[in-house]
DNA sequence: ACCTGAACACCGTTCAAGT
DNA sequence: ACCTGAACACCGTTCAAGT
């Protein structure tokens, strides 16, 4: 890649990740381009779609949670290291809003592919069966669910405590609630 | 209102429920109005913002849901009552995606309240706060949660399986899920 | 009293021309 | 090989003019 070209290319990155801080998740990319002083078909020849840009921007958060991800695999607590990575999983969702639907879809759809460029995304996946299948083999969670259902309801909370007038503990209040439902022995029985 | 005016609303609505069906929750307001034979300022002028039109081309539906709550009250089994009147939520929820988000968000801010209008999302989380008290009074469900919680994630499934790749029947086993939580004896205890 | 639709603002996306 | 930014498409919203 041509040395003006990586420039820009980070450029591009700082301007987004101030400009989502500063106006929200909705920012034009246009407004993004401006900042780093690059034409707006710059930004679309390095990023091809805003998901791709947003995932580029929150990399190092992405492969942050996927580390926590994988030193929890190795805890002797396999019901509690799976909560605090979702909990972390939260956390993330509610920082950066716009990515919370997306990044789930994106994680599940393209979990344990072996493309060459695996997204962070499905990385954070990976982690999350590999440590809900711990925690059910130590039998702290119930056996009848998988990674699917557990990070849509994650992704689902984010989402539902979105709006601005959300009580900021909201969201580890029903997080705290879905755990609860995935703990063994919560199963309603068939006869309901 | 003028006969003309009348005529107008009312075409308004139809045409917004068949273009809603057609082309999905995002359609143009314009396309909206085109279809009702209207200048897009007619359509303004009855509806002033996106949501209000929204709860007016499904109020029927809304109103069935309150009628529902209602009648659920009287149930002898308050916890399958409340079970459901949450499944029939999250179906609707599901039908009608865009307005997952927002009629929570307005059901729980406006709930109570005596205005002369009251919002038909109101009405339903009025209906749901008394299901759920009854369903804690008969020890269906545990105390400590209340219907912001409860809405909270019945629409955070909805938004979380919106996306057409999802399988039908995973909002249903995350409502599953999610009710197996609240029920009573779920709650981890704090040393957790 | 109500309706119309042009006008404005804004954003996403493409692509011909330039370096 | 990469960049620029005008151009096009599309939608939301307002408001002066018309009936």
């Amino acid at each position: 890649m041509r040395a003006d070209a990586v420039r820009n290319r980070h450029r591009i990155l700082e301007s987004a990740a101030t400009a989502l801080a500063e106006s929200g998740p909705d920012v034009a990319l246009e407004e993004i381009a401006a900042r780093a002083g690059v034409g707006i078909g710059t930004l679309y020849r390095h990023f091809p779609d805003r998901f791709g840009l947003l995932v580029e921007v929150y990399r190092s958060e992405l492969e942050a949670l996927t580390s926590l991800g994988a030193e929890l695999e190795s805890s002797d607590d396999p019901g509690a290291a799976l909560r605090q990575f979702l909990r972390a999983n939260l956390e993330f969702s509610r920082r950066h809003r716009s990515l919370a639907a997306d990044v789930i879809a994106a994680g599940i759809a393209l979990q344990g592919d072996s493309a060459a460029v695996v997204s962070p995304c499905a990385l954070i996946c990976d982690r999350a069966t590999e440590l809900i299948e711990r925690a059910q083999r130590a039998g702290a969670i119930r056996s009848d669910v998988d990674v699917e259902h557990v990070m849509r309801l994650v992704g689902g909370i984010a989402m539902a405590t979105e709006d601005a007038a959300t009580d900021p503990e909201l969201s580890t209040r029903l997080l705290g609630l879905v755990l609860d439902g995935l703990q063994v022995g919560s199963a309603t029985p068939p006869e309901r």
